[in-house]
DNA sequence: CTTTGTGCAAACACTTTGCAAGTCC
DNA sequence: GGACTTGCAAAGTGTTTGCACAAAG
């Protein structure tokens, strides 16, 4: 796991990726956010900078990152796949699905079912940033 | 919940729709499959019967039974959506990602999990069927 | 200089939609 | 008969790929 004040560049290295300009511009928008992001968003954010990369080289550094485990990827319907920078403990998220909020979700309460299914199921559930939806108790906008 | 035993056309009218061909021919192959079906899946299965339905039928009867709740639906990557018929308890999965086997999760385990998030982030789950992904502890793919 | 990454455009797969003809009740 | 459903074909949307050029190490 990097370094919070590591740059970029160090922080691509580091997993043995080249450090390029796209690379940075996408590590630096998914480190700057404390959420999951959607490509297209990451796509929104990008274009805020000095330099314009092509889609397709979005989706490939999102795969880049996340085949070396610098990102989390999640699918919450198709055509909402999220990303998210992996920093800290804590990658879960409950989403309300009356008024679209994400909240952080306990981690040691995901990681105490985890290790339940293991023993019960003998597998290992691989849920390094796990999405689930339902509805808040008071939410404010159902 | 339709009984067991209760035919296709009187589990549609219980639930306020038409009874067609295109509906009891997918309620037929869902409640053959005690697993949940891709729709690509559906549709090959449907291919096999007498009759022939368009696959953009079969999306919008998977769509109709799932709006009145006789099939829950569940994202796990773009394109691969799943369906799967609600007769039991025990709608929730966890998924090989070495050999892609679907196994049955145990219900209890998850309801668990379940209020204890809300206990703790007042927060109610939707979760009528939950897939997880991992690997198996002794995966004969892996 | 060799290997890898990027832009561009085209291809892809899955899903949705408009409309006329057909079906259910 | 009136409202709903289906097939067909076409359009959408999100994602991936082939290839020539550009950049990184």
């Amino acid at each position: 796991m990097p370094e919070p004040s590591e740059s970029s560049t160090d922080v691509l290295r580091g997993s043995g990726l080249r450090a390029t300009p796209a690379r940075k511009a996408v590590i630096d928008v998914l480190r700057e956010t404390h959420n999951h992001m959607t490509v297209s968003e990451v796509i929104s954010a990008l274009a805020g900078g000095d330099s314009k990369f092509d889609q397709s080289t979005v989706y490939r550094v999102l795969s880049d990152l996340g085949g070396v485990g610098l990102v989390a990827e999640s699918r919450l319907s198709p055509g909402d796949t999220v990303f998210e920078w992996i920093s800290q403990s804590n990658h879960h998220h409950i989403q309300c699905t009356e008024c679209g909020r994400t909240l952080p979700l306990d981690d040691e309460l995901v990681q105490e079912f985890i290790s339940k299914v293991h023993e019960r199921h003998g597998f290992h559930v691989n849920a390094t940033h796990l999405v689930l939806s339902g509805i808040e108790h008071d939410c404010p906008g159902a």
